[in-house]
DNA sequence: ATTTCATCCTGGAGGC
DNA sequence: TGCCTCCAGGATGAAA
């Protein structure tokens, strides 16, 4: 499930790969996955890659951005599954390859998204460094600031609601990246319940939560992100990060700092892992 | 206005 | 072995 750290390993991937070489060819087999007002010219718009080059490749949010030096941009909400997989073009193609760059030279870079929960937007002209404007005005919803630039006294103030502390973590429109993992894995870091009320966290600990979440984070960036059921990037190389986990998906073990059981509640309709005795629910 | 909830989709797990 | 049911999970849009 490629949150913030799968995606930024992704685009690294994708940097080394395919940055600046001509395409020849954009071929999509399932237009059900391209949104927005362009879609329905899906066709002359991929036609207009050939000969072409991606010339920028960046991250904002979970969001995957190609772009080329006259801002036309494809843009990659990669769901649940949604991956980018190098191949030559012998080699089969899965069963749920959505989208097939060509190369010269018998390379060939496949879009794969198996529970097909990703979607592609297509723009005729969007600024890679400053995508927000575009692409709300695309229907793609609002987005909040990137939590690795986040500051402490500005995260605190994003905390003033009644909902949940987990709920509001994953809450794209308040602050952008984390998923269920990296929610999970940064509340447990900071000691902090994610069933308690976000409005009730105080500044102190909105500081730490705020450090922690930045340090799952970049640890998991270098980690090459967490495979859990089937991440990979483009090399095929599955995310060391899974070992390092603390809390999720780690139901029963026991936890790695007070020895005591690991479980797991639902929250907001998630699995959530938690150490019942590490994080209080009424500190 | 704010928050909750069903929906999308497939493969893997578990029951029998 | 194989068939069946259940479930995870990000984002969205409808409902409360």
């Amino acid at each position: 499930m490629p949150e913030l750290p799968e995606v930024e390993n992704i685009a690294m991937g994708l940097r080394q790969s395919i940055l600046g070489r001509p395409i020849d060819k954009v071929a999509c087999f399932s237009p059900v996955i391209i949104k927005g007002s362009r879609s329905e010219q899906w066709q002359s718009f991929l036609a207009t890659f050939a000969g072409r080059s991606i010339t920028s490749v960046t991250r904002r949010a979970k969001r995957l951005i190609l772009a080329t030096t006259d801002q036309r941009a494809l843009v990659f909400q990669l769901g649940m599954t949604g991956k980018f997989l190098l191949k030559q073009r012998s080699d089969d193609r899965h069963k749920h390859t959505h989208l097939v760059f060509s190369f010269p030279g018998d390379q060939e870079l496949h879009y794969v998204d198996t529970r097909r929960f990703g979607r592609l937007w297509l723009f005729d002209c969007l600024d890679p460094q400053h995508p927000d404007a575009a692409m709300e005005a695309e229907g793609m919803g609002s987005l909040g600031p990137e939590a690795l630039r986040l500051t402490s006294n500005r995260f605190h103030a994003l905390l003033d609601s009644q909902r949940s502390i987990k709920t509001l973590l994953l809450d794209q429109t308040r602050l952008t990246g984390l998923g269920n993992i990296y929610a999970d894995e940064s509340l447990f870091a900071s000691g902090i319940h994610p069933a308690r009320s976000s409005r009730r966290i105080g500044s102190e600990e909105a500081t730490t939560l705020l450090r922690q979440i930045k340090g799952v984070l970049r640890r998991a960036i270098r980690a090459g992100g967490t495979t859990f059921s089937d991440f990979e990037n483009a090399y095929g190389d599955i995310g060391r990060f899974r070992k390092r986990l603390k809390v999720y998906g780690r139901q029963g073990e026991p936890c790695r700092s007070c020895g005591g059981p690991i479980e797991r509640i639902v929250l907001a309709g998630r699995g959530t892992h938690i150490c019942p005795r590490c994080q209080p629910q009424d500190p």
